[in-house]
RNA sequence: GCGCCCGUAGCUCAGUUGGAUAGAGCGUCUGCCUUCUAAGCAGAGGGUCGGGGGUUCGAAUCCCUCCGGGCGCGCCA
């Protein structure tokens, strides 16, 4: 309700502000610092007082004398320097947010635009740990804003199984582990095959370090797995296939699913390379470089804008090699293929077969080179991407868009969104905790970076794990008579609540550094402290129930809160919402009715964290109106049916709000 | 060397396109459970927004510079 309000105050002034005084300028608004000084305002008289030449504080009393009725606007009024503030019509704010919650958001339609979103990625070697986790959450939790705003979105998760990391595991398997393909089979059967290949990864890449000689093996053993023939390839599909299982388990944990698994060895397969390499070549857009240190590649070059590094006078400097003078291509070079097809522009196609059921029933798919499924639905052809990987790759992802830009997909170029956000490390201490050797240096530091090759990190399922133990204790001492599954649920979902409000709290641009102590804690800043509101809120209708069914039935069958909306008049609801006894009540139900503003900013930021925010700081008017209201005990019907109102109102908003991050509000906690 | 990001309370972080008295959580201290669950609420304390210059009616926010930190720049992925 509240950015509806905003964009017409918006508009009313710019329109007056052209009529009355022929300028065009943009119409700043912002919200006013207390509520006393009204809900939105504008310093747009500044800006013009320059252009007229007159002093701000007469054209903003001018234009608040003159503008006329602007609707769900009680006034406008003219503070400080010459800032323009409107108040609301708070009665009106409040019934128009209540019809706005029962409409829900949009669905798309199946032939509008499709949004491609790429996460979780995780290279099929090893376990999920908690930098993966950040990765997979916010990509999520993008996907849910997208599809709150009523856009179509497809959600992809890159596997890459014909890679080094999955090489040296199968390394490990035939070298160090002596493991027929057979034997290895059996193994995947057992539970935790993911986390017994995150310690063989670790002895395979220490194993290199003592034995150089088992480093020339890698070679073999990648090309091997490439081709897709023999015992090591076996191996290789084995471990992959094995581990994307596991990670697929993990993220469901959290309530995380895709539609495609679009995998490397069918790029590989179905020659994706050779058709991109054909494209780049006949626009000019790769050169094959015929001196200096990459004689023999091909190489793009650069540009200013795309990144590159404008070394005068050293052409190699800002040029990306893209094929090896072997001939063999690079990884930007696959990657610059797969974002032409995710275009519908590379002129090939995978083929697609079902992988996996979520527990919604919905379907993944994966990449085939061959011998499809006849009625998968149609993959790629998106008209916006969205690659949701860690800062440090920020470079090579100009490069990928920079080769659609030489191709002359300039507007795919545009549309090709790097989701860039900073990596999670670990506290010293944490790192010190888990049994880590820290070296001097990064004992001093302020963080550790993660490292799958050390196998230093926190595995995402022992975090599940902890957190569910954390949150079963709680719930286990406030609710003992309630069945062991049902605690058991409760403590899940509360758990799920911590991790994931604990990775979307923060910005992307910030550097989590990771400590059990900040991860497990549910009070404060916290998802269950946003839970707990819920609970709160659903805890007062549910005693309610007990002491008048009537009243409820009532509500439940008009399927809206109207009905106890009604019980109020109009008069009365004017007067609790009055200043300025009302302001509290008024501020939370303003906050309440910027659900709507808040999302957008979200969406326009590109920032869950913003989602984060919201949520806690309605849950934090809620408690505190919780504390001062003893709503059951409300003798005034109208004024317990107001309060029953805003009530549902809050809950509403924020299991909405917390929908978008992916938690859930629980019954009881 | 070049490029990108960051520096805000003791700690961890917010601060939307430049706006009114810079916010929150944690931690510390003090209160509040006979009420709809204390995973809560109220209060106290805590700041030269890294330093210095500049632009502006107005700067944590924009520009320059210095200091301090992170990341990237590979015929790895």
């Amino acid at each position: 309700m509240y950015h509806i309000l905003e964009a017409r105050i918006r508009k009313a002034l710019r329109d007056f502000i052209r009529r009355r005084y022929d300028a065009d300028v943009q119409v700043p608004i912002e919200r006013p610092p207390r509520i006393a000084m009204g809900e939105v305002a504008s310093p747009v008289c500044f800006e013009l007082a320059k252009r007229l030449k007159r002093a701000p504080r007469h054209i903003a009393q001018e234009i608040a004398n003159q503008i006329g009725k602007i609707d769900g606007v009680e006034r406008l009024e003219v503070a400080g320097g010459g800032y323009l503030n409107a108040f609301l019509d708070r009665a009106g704010f409040f019934a128009a947010t209540l019809s706005g919650v029962t409409k829900g958001p949009a669905e798309a339609p199946a032939d509008a635009p499709k949004n491609i979103v790429e996460h979780t990625n995780i290279n099929p070697n090893k376990a999920a740990h908690i930098g993966h986790l950040r990765n997979a959450a916010l990509g999520d939790s993008f996907v849910r804003l997208l599809r709150h705003a009523g856009r179509r979105v497809e959600v992809q998760n890159y596997i890459d199984n014909t890679g080094v990391q999955v090489a040296d595991v199968a390394l490990g398997f035939l070298h160090l582990e002596k493991k027929s393909a057979a034997e290895v089979r059996a193994l995947a059967a057992q539970p935790r095959f993911d986390y017994f290949c995150w310690d063989l990864y670790a002895r395979v890449t220490q194993s290199f370090e003592t034995e150089p000689a088992r480093l020339a093996l890698r070679g073999d053993t990648l090309k091997a797995i490439e081709e897709g023939h023999g015992a090591v390839a076996e191996l290789a599909e084995i471990i992959s296939t094995t581990i994307v299982r596991c990670h697929l388990r993990t993220m469901e944990r959290l309530g995380i699913e895709y539609d495609l698994l679009p995998r490397e060895s069918e790029i590989l397969h179905l020659k994706f390379w050779d058709a991109a390499f054909q494209q780049l070549k006949a626009r000019g857009a790769i050169r094959l470089a015929t001196s200096g240190k990459n004689a023999g590649c091909w190489v793009m070059q650069m540009s200013d804008a795309e990144g590159g590094t404008q070394n005068e006078g050293d052409e190699d400097a800002d040029s990306k090699i893209i094929v090896r003078s072997n001939g063999t291509v690079t990884y930007v070079g696959k990657d610059i293929a797969y974002q032409l097809w995710k275009f519908g522009l590379l002129g090939r196609d995978f083929h697609y077969s079902r992988f996996h059921t979520h527990p919604s029933g919905h379907t993944v798919w994966v990449t085939r080179a061959d011998d499809g499924e006849a009625d998968a639905p149609p993959f790629g052809h998106a008209a916006q991407v969205y690659n949701v990987i860690d800062s440090r790759q920020a470079y090579l992802q100009n490069v990928v868009v920079a080769g659609l830009r030489a191709l002359g997909f300039d507007s795919q170029a545009d549309r090709s969104m790097h989701f860039s956000y900073e990596i999670v490390a670990l506290t010293p201490r944490c790192a010190k905790e888990m049994g880590y050797e820290l070296s001097p240096e990064d004992a001093q530091r302020s963080f550790v970076e993660v490292s799958g090759r050390r196998g230093l990190g926190v595995k995402a399922d022992d975090l599940l794990d902890r957190l569910e133990a954390a949150a079963r204790a709680e719930v286990d001492s406030r609710h003992p008579q309630t069945p062991e599954i049902e605690r058991a649920a409760i403590a899940h979902i509360i758990a799920i609540g911590a991790l994931r409000y604990f990775l979307l709290k923060y910005t992307r641009n910030t550097v989590i550094a990771f400590d059990f102590k900040d991860a497990l804690s549910f009070e404060g800043e916290t998802g269950p402290y946003c839970q707990y509101a819920i609970v709160r809120a659903r805890n007062i209708w549910r005693k309610l129930a007990e002491q008048s069914r009537q009243l409820v039935e009532k509500a439940d069958s008009s399927g809206s809160d109207s009905a106890f909306f009604d019980s109020c008049s109009p008069e009365s609801l004017k007067a609790f919402l009055a200043a300025p006894e009302g302001d509290e009540l008024w501020e939370m139900l303003l906050l309440a009715g910027s659900f709507g503003a808040q999302v957008e900013a979200a969406l326009a930021a590109q920032e869950p964290a913003f989602v984060a925010k919201y949520a806690f700081q309605l849950a934090q008017a809620f408690n505190n109106f919780y504390h001062k209201h003893h709503i059951l005990s409300e003798e005034d019907p109208s004024r317990k049916a107001f309060l029953l109102t805003l009530t549902k109102l809050v809950e509403r908003q924020l299991v909405l709000a917390l929908d978008l991050l992916g938690i859930e509000g629980p019954e009881k906690m």
